[in-house]
DNA sequence: CGCCTAATTGACAAATTTCAATGGTGGTGG
DNA sequence: CCACCACCATTGAAATTTGTCAATTAGGCG
């Protein structure tokens, strides 16, 4: 994937928890922060509320959504182990966040966190990165939204979870998917019927097989890639002529 | 709007263009650069390029957006006078940006606009405001391009401009749409077609009328917010059933 | 072992896209 | 000044994809 040879990565220093000086990274910041854990399906915010903390998961997953009338919900995100809650926001939560499984966090207040990063020069561009991070997977999944069928933004998602897997386990093949059916069709703008039929459809094709209700094996993952349907660095310029 | 009333912004501030003093806006900081245009149509960056500048939009408009494979782009976003392109990104430009009229705009290296940034605190607080901007935004498209009917689509586009139109001339009800149907279409995730239906099944409910072919004169500005769909502020809870 | 909920599957409906044709507008050159 | 051309927009009809509604199946946990 492109994105993934844009930018380097600032926040893998060495940590520095020595209590005299201020610390390198945003992780050593959090680290001396309480552990603080919740149910799965309970709520660690809501969309609105005052937005007192930043938050990083150490272990769990989260759901990060909006609600819109007539109940109609949004997953924005997912996030796991070592991804910050709430780093682009200004005084409330543009967005409410659950815990898919048993999550444990560490909180940080907001102000104190400004602070600590405005009189830290190794953390600025740390913070800097998350957030570029940030707005381009915001960015990804609005083209996953705009123009990807439902097969397309089904074999993503599973790329998706598949190389961040990799990151902490490189030969890993088979996809963990902790929440429900439901919880991936809000996030790729799908139903949960269309969800299951694609993952059935993929199944017959060979590209991947269940393992138990949450795991998926992946076989074919060059496959999974081709289907994807984000291979912008295809054969030429891409400035091809379109439909019509 | 929720996200309207959620932060203060600080880039109203007065600006001072003394030489002597840094600059204590990021308005100000550019006003310092030259300007420059470039024809509708044109090319201002490509997606992937060596991200060397930021800009600011003087006048004209500008498209920002995304190419994938078979040819379907994804605009995700205009860019109007006062806006900046390539906040939030780190050595390569996520995204490409063309102009949709003649644009003038000044620009600012990066290297030299962080450091400016990083010396001022006063500039701080602007720059990730905008940021903040830049997500909230993010979001609330995802949210349109993942629930949102085509009707919901092409109204909260309307109000969105009609909205920001306001900001500069407040009784102003002409919506000005100086791109093609095409980008509208790319932005909204639907085909010219739906979106060309859709303008004329509103305009037969007289919420409004067209005004040559860039323009529409907003009749009936409450319909276009209740068939918006982002009702989430209603009477109670925001779970209940709504419109037709 | 059996229940409860989540997931799958099927048949049908609805929304949007696709394909095709027509209409309109603005710009340019005769 | 008008006519024509190119491009953009609109409209219609058919096709496709996805959603909806209704069973049915199957994991996982007590």
């Amino acid at each position: 994937m492109h994105a993934a040879s844009i930018g380097q990565h600032f926040n893998r220093f060495p940590v520095n928890a020595d209590a005299t000086n201020p610390p390198l990274t945003i992780k050593a910041l959090f680290s001396k922060q309480a552990l603080n854990q919740i149910e799965a399906g309970s709520t660690l915010f809501l969309e609105g509320d005052q937005a007192k903390h930043l938050y990083e998961v150490v272990d769990g997953v989260l759901r990060v959504f909006k609600i819109i009338s007539d109940g109609r919900r949004i997953i924005t995100g997912f996030l796991f182990p070592g991804d910050l809650v709430g780093v682009s926001l200004r005084d409330r939560y543009l967005y409410s966040a659950e815990a898919v499984t048993l999550t444990r966090f560490r909180r940080f207040g907001r102000r104190e966190f400004q602070d600590a990063v405005n009189s830290s020069p190794s953390l600025q561009p740390q913070l800097f990165d998350r957030i570029c991070d940030e707005m381009a997977a915001a960015q990804r999944q609005m083209v996953l939204l705009s123009r990807k069928s439902a097969e397309e933004r089904v074999c993503s998602f599973l790329l998706e979870r598949l190389r961040h897997q990799q990151q902490t386990s490189p030969l890993a093949m088979v996809v963990d998917l902790p929440m429900t059916r439901l919880d991936i069709a809000d996030y790729l703008g799908l139903t949960i019927e269309t969800v299951s039929r694609t993952i059935t459809k993929l199944t017959a094709r060979g590209i991947f097989v269940p393992e138990g209700r949450h795991g998926l094996r992946i076989l074919r993952s060059k496959s999974l890639e081709r289907f994807a349907g984000d291979d912008y660095e295809d054969d030429d310029c891409g400035h091809v002529a379109r439909r019509n």
